[in-house]
DNA sequence: TATGAATGAGGATTCATTCAT
DNA sequence: TATGAATGAATCCTCATTCAT
């Protein structure tokens, strides 16, 4: 039993290893200029071992987007865990996806590309679409809590759904400008964390009136 | 004369021609999953005349950028030029800029993709500066804007630069996540230009207050 | 008339530029890595007439064979008029070798790695036999050369052929060996003529004796 | 550790089987016209492996100059073993110079015509100057002979690497009239031995007198 | 005759994937 | 399970040659 066990948590460090070195690489390139040899390279295995784990390049790629959701999920429900008002609790998703940006700056970008990435069909469909309903369940939190919020009084009446769509999709677009700022020479400069409390405050306060 | 012109202009429409199956494929695709070979089929050309033209795919892509960037500034000027409140030509900014996205819908997303593409050093440094200028440019005539409404009264005192940024970054990481809507299995269904009017109206509000 | 001669002599013209742009460019680079393209570049003309006057790039090179061919028997005629003995003629003969080669460099060159070009099947075999005999009848005469010095009892008698060979190989061993100091980087450094002499004079006290 | 050794083995041995192919083929077409599918053919190996040995075609190439001078310098140490007359060690390494054509007619051309090779910067020049380096310590272990032969009074004084180059330069002259012959439509004929014995007692004897 | 645009057959190189050990 | 050698299909790019003007 102990064997087996061993075997086991031995099997699921290997894996871990693996995407640990792919989160490096496909990062920095992209899926499609990523390769696998250089994955095996950072992970420090060969190749052949590799597909051992994982039946093709994508589907590493797919491990890494849903690792990188359940992450973040994680993150976000810490965040919900507070007894406050939605306002407040709001704030501490902002800071959570924050927080999630930099300490899984890899992932982030991952899965921010991930819809600009051709899986060319090497991915089964279902496989894909499980992948696409967790980002979709991570947003509707948010959607449920604003809508608490207006049901105790504190924002007024509105879409919620469409207000958790602002609010993320102004966040990534803040971030990612921040990301390319890393990436290139310095085309921008500014103080990211700065823009997004300003951008938050703009929205909760939107939500209030 | 005449001759010589009629080349010279079927020459650009040649180049147009490549550029123009480049942009879908580009689009589609990104820089690395996109092959010559798919640009020369759909340019209805043989792989060896695209090479008259261009030196090689990076060549292609930033061509493609500097013409997306082209268009974008053109749509600027446009929304510059008419005599009003800087706040009004700030509104005039943003419906250029989701014009932009409406008639040019590839060319934002290359424009948008650019930072996150690794040309692994097939570009010029100059000419990859010449083309990041060229952003630059584009964001500083919204900032010069911003810093005259200041002088006039018409905003609070503030950054203008950094402004500028937080407005370019949510309009695109908006516009992005509608795009993925677009491409993917509609994960999310909301009305763009709705969520990019509010975006709006919050910043320039936040810009008066 | 005049004009039916002026045509021939610009078509001989042009024949001649592309000639002296090929002879820049096998040298420097052998045929297979030549491209017509920089020939074309280099003769200022378009690629499209290159082949109004060659029908493959393997026919200009056997044309520069050709030309330079017959450009040494011209130096070697020019070395036999003299009336001296047969020892003085040999070495006249030998300077004009070496004339030859100071003055054509690049036609010495494409003539000695002649022998070791694949011509692919490219060339037909009868243009490439005249071309080959051509080399034979200029070694011929000076054959006929050491055989008339042994009948004149100048040399000791001997097998002439052997003896062309002889100096004909170890002259162009000689050059080949200056000739490639000068393209790298330098490995030996040593006056050729002075060799050439030294190897002469040997060859020449050796059919004395 | 029998495995790992066998592996090896196996390894060196496809390596020296790559080699040989390759050596056929750029024996064959030089440098630029041979190519990597011809030698993948003759190796029966797919394109691919090669590259997995070689990281290109022009390494491939260096790599058998290489061995070339590798075999051709240990002939060089046979003849110089034995215990005689400077003039005796001479012509047993003009004997063993033409074992080596003999012996390895392909290795013979490729370092002939190296000079003649335009690598055209695919290698790196410290590996190019190991090559060549090579080559000239090659040729000073016979520098270093005739010097012995000057100091011992054997040969008059003279200048030891003027005379080396004359006699490589003229063996090499007189091997590759010989090639060419064998390479085409027999262009000349004679007894290559001979000329090399008779050249190399011209040389001898000169530097005797 | 001269041009140069267009072609397409290669050529070098890369890389995801397989498989024997 | 782990390896890494082998494969061959792609991929980028080149270049001799043709052809409409």
């Amino acid at each position: 039993m102990g064997i087996v066990d061993r075997r086991k948590r031995e099997k699921a460090a290997r894996r871990a290893e693996i995407l640990k070195a792919a989160r490096h690489v496909f990062f920095r390139k992209g899926l499609s200029a990523a390769t696998v040899d250089e994955i095996a390279r950072r992970a420090e295995l060969s190749k052949g071992t590799l597909y051992l784990y994982f039946r093709t390049k994508e589907e590493i790629y797919i491990s890494l987007m849903n690792e990188g959701i359940d992450i973040l999920f994680a993150y976000f429900r810490q965040a919900l865990k507070a007894k406050a008002g939605a306002d407040r609790v709001l704030r501490r998703l902002k800071d959570a996806y924050y927080r999630f940006y930099k300490e899984h700056r890899e992932y982030f970008t991952i899965l921010f590309l991930y819809f600009h990435t051709d899986l060319h069909g090497k991915i089964s469909r279902p496989i894909k679409e499980r992948c696409e309903a967790k980002v979709e369940a991570c947003l509707q939190v948010i959607a449920d809590l604003i809508e608490r919020g207006v049901t105790e009084g504190v924002f007024r009446p509105c879409d919620p759904w469409q207000m958790v769509l602002v609010g993320w999709a102004s966040f990534n677009g803040i971030i990612m400008l921040a990301e390319q700022d890393h990436q290139h020479s310095s085309l921008l400069r500014f103080d990211m964390k700065k823009l997004l409390d300003l951008s938050a405050e703009h929205l909760i306060s939107g939500l209030k009136t």
